[in-house]
This record gives C-alpha cells, sequence and structure tokens, in this order.
DNA sequence: TTCGATAGTTCAAGAATATCGAATTATTGA
DNA sequence: TCAATAATTCGATATTCTTGAACTATCGAA
C-alpha cells in the first residue's frame, strides 16, 4: 500500500503528477501539510469517488501516505522521501508558480 | 503541431515523462542529440506504430520538435525551452541515474 | 522510370484505465 | 439506535493505449 522509497518508480512518480488534480492535491498537501482526502481535493471539484482514485494513485506512487484517524483518512506529502530518491525532482515541480 | 512555451502545460509535460518508453526516449535524445524516430526509441522493443504514438505525445506536450528530413522524421529534445518555461523540471528528471 | 526497401503515419479493434453515480463500510455524535 | 460524515468499493460508461495492417512518402538501384 505504500511503497518503500527504494521501489519507488521515477516513471510513476511523474504519471502521478502529470494529472491536473492530482499535481493540485499535492500542491495543497506541501502547502497546509497533514490533510483529508476532501481538504486536499476542495480546489478540484470532482466527485469523492475519484478523488479517492487520484489518491489511491499518489498513495500507490509513494508521493503520499496515508492513515486513518477516526472517520478520515489524512494524507501527508512524502517530501523528504521522495527528495532523497530523486533529488530535485519534486521540489521543481512545487517551485513552478501557478 | 508543436506548441510554443507559453502554451506548456506542467501536467502534459510531467504526464508525457511520466511513461517508461517516452522517458526513455527523452533521455536517450538528450544524450545523443537530434534522432530518428526508430533511433531514439531503440531500447524500448515497442512496435512503431506504439513509437509514433509516444512520439506524438511528447511532440504535443512541447517536450520534442520534430522536422522531416528525407523519409525520417528527426526528433531533438526542446530542453531549453522548457527549461526557461519550467525550471529545474526536466534537467532534474535527466539527472536521474538509472 | 519503375521497383523494392525504408521511415513513419493512420486506421481500426481489443485491452487497459479513468470517471462518476450508487451502494457500502466505518466512525462519531445526538 | 439513528442520522450524519468520510471515504472506499462497485459497476457501467467513456476515454485512452497498444498493436497489426494498410497506407504515404522518399530514396537508391536497376
Amino acid at each position: 500500500m505504500h511503497p518503500r522509497p527504494e521501489d519507488f518508480s521515477l516513471p510513476a512518480i511523474l504519471y502521478a503528477l502529470g494529472d491536473p488534480v492530482r499535481l493540485s492535491i499535492v500542491r495543497t498537501l506541501a502547502r497546509e501539510g497533514e490533510r483529508c482526502c476532501t481538504d486536499a481535493a476542495e480546489e478540484c471539484d470532482v466527485p469523492k469517488s475519484t478523488q479517492s482514485h487520484h489518491m489511491r494513485i499518489l498513495r500507490e506512487s509513494g508521493l503520499i501516505r496515508t492513515r486513518k484517524e477516526g472517520r478520515q483518512y489524512l494524507s501527508l506529502l512524502r517530501r523528504e522521501e521522495v527528495e532523497a530518491r530523486f533529488p530535485g525532482v519534486l521540489s521543481s515541480v512545487l517551485s513552478q508558480k501557478g
């Protein structure tokens, strides 16, 4: 469910980032820290089943870590782990404005 | 057919890079310079119709520029243009080893 | 010029993936 | 116990990917 950094794949990370909804989610998590699914995808206007699908792709790529707390699933960007595995990739993406 | 840098989309660039075959093509072009489709995808072992499809996605994202010379279509990585538009993104991807 | 080979595109069909409403699970609070 | 909330799973439709086959264009040789 949560891959280890040594199992991260660069194409899978790039693929996960290569969707407007998922990129927006990642940016929100980078800015806001740990957030529930609904908050992370707030700007996106997609139904929750689609949000759930996108969260799964982010999770399986290694970009986010999710834990259950009460009735929500809190997600956290695995920033340091991704950065250590693929230096510069996530940080350069996050540094783009817009 | 070839978008201008101001029309590049970050998700589209990341999506284009987020496939093992296309990433391999981009790396080959980064290393070897302008190459025909067959040479660019040499390491990939996919049929030419699939190569053609991948080249199109790379082209439409803005990552490569293609020109026809004789009977081949030569492709060139638009490295400076992509770098100017999204600083650090392509260069960090290319700097990953493996 | 004509033929055959080469480079790549386009087309069409099946496979794989994405989207999203509806149903489901789990948790919380009244 | 019941209603509300948070998110997942399911199932159907829609889109995209993959690939062989057919096609286009160019070149070299006879």
